[in-house]
DNA sequence: AAAAATCTTCAATGCATAATCAACTTTTGT
DNA sequence: ACAAAAGTTGATTATGCATTGAAGATTTTT
């Protein structure tokens, strides 16, 4: 587990990197921003400790640059300043986490292993997208209307999975032709009005509460209410 | 975005409340631990933010238990108590943050961003225009004057959203030609005034304050004072 | 490998609604 | 009062949508 760390007063800086060797972590210490933009870009870190005030390069600048290239990376905010504004801007910048200095180091290890950890359950992702009483699992690929299972093919799927993913939108048949379909260009084919027909068989017939709805010149939306 | 709040104390909690809803956030508050648990079950939300002392079943221990089911929702710990061994203990129960009272807001929010943001969920923006007590929804095409819906057809609806967008500014005839009906030439056409008649039918007819305005040999404005 | 089944796409139809036009009326400014 | 601009209306035209069956493509079964 590597952490880079961006931190122009040398006492701080060996403090941090003391503590994390003792707990574990590789670290690599930068003694100003620009430095520390070039490190980040040559190692390949698991998180990054950024103090605000740095030289060359200010924290949040760098916080940018790092995010720009690099939007997943947890960066954890170090500072003196304390007012609520300059949090604000940190985590505006992309910031993870702020602490305040002076700060306990049982402290910054326990923001830094909660990072972590954060970033390596992302996997587990709530997979079931619901509407109503219409819940589509995405991994299993199964389609429920109340208690009744409903089976769809592949691309019937798929757009189901679209509708829901922007419900209460109204998409436009462009958009379902380009994520869908894949198509980027007219191709003067009617296969989507076909398929939200397909859809509705299969979805909405039979039931009181339509929830695929068109709205004419517009496109079509699937909603609740 | 749903998000539950549990705090015993009624006045930090309907703060919270308020400011979360301002910011179009769904939320439920619980007053004590176990009451907590028993709506976290019972719904399907993004975040928690957990008091730590709280009667019943404390902080820590409804984080476990919160823990126990759902790996993955992100809890805000919220407390008074201040020592470094609290937030530890914070940690280690499974929380994702942790905020000392008092704290401000602003602080609350951009902690709560980051932590949607790193769990993938953020938070759905809506694209709502108003003028007066007239909303147009720009997602699901959806306009209300006051309580009661209003349905526009797709040239209505762009025509609208045109007028709206230039809130409080003159349009001129040729504007709207060329951005609604993308004419860039004069045609002699009188669609447009046809149009605002069809608006002005649907959105003021029956209210006291009519929001779309003649500029006669100029355009049109939609305002409301 | 061939046959069967299923999925996907196309094309044609009829229907419903929306968009436009043009004649006429009303309002506004001079 | 007059002319110009804007509002209103019904008729006409155009467009968009739902639905269907059948053809073409793909997958599965035999």
């Amino acid at each position: 587990m590597k952490i880079l760390i961006v931190e122009d007063e040398p006492k701080v800086a060996a403090f941090i990197k003391r503590g994390l060797t003792e707990n574990d972590f590789e670290t690599e210490v930068a003694f100003d921003g620009y430095i520390g933009k070039q490190i980040f870009n040559s190692g390949n870190f698991n998180l990054v400790i950024l103090d605000i005030n740095l030289p060359q390069l200010n924290g949040i600048e760098l916080c940018k640059a790092i995010r720009s290239v690099n939007a997943n990376v947890p960066i954890l905010m170090l500072t003196a300043m304390g007012t609520t504004e300059d949090k604000i801007a940190g985590f505006d910048s992309g910031a993870d986490d702020y602490l305040l200095k002076p700060f306990e180091f049982a402290e910054l290890l326990a923001r830094i292993k909660a990072l972590l950890k954060r970033t390596q359950q992302r996997p587990v992702e709530n997979h079931i997208l619901k509407v109503a009483d219409l819940e589509i699992d995405i991994d299993s690929k199964e389609v429920k209307r109340g208690a009744s299972k409903i089976m769809l093919t592949a691309k019937e799927f798929m757009l189901l999975e679209f509708l829901v993913r922007n419900k209460g939108k109204v998409v436009s048949r462009v958009d379902i032709a380009e994520k869908v379909w894949d198509l980027n260009f007219d191709t003067g084919t009617n296969v989507i009005d076909v398929y939200v027909n397909f859809l509705r068989n299969k979805i909405d017939k039979g039931f009181a509460k339509k929830l695929i709805h068109t709205h004419i010149g517009m496109g079509y939306i699937i909603k609740n209410d």
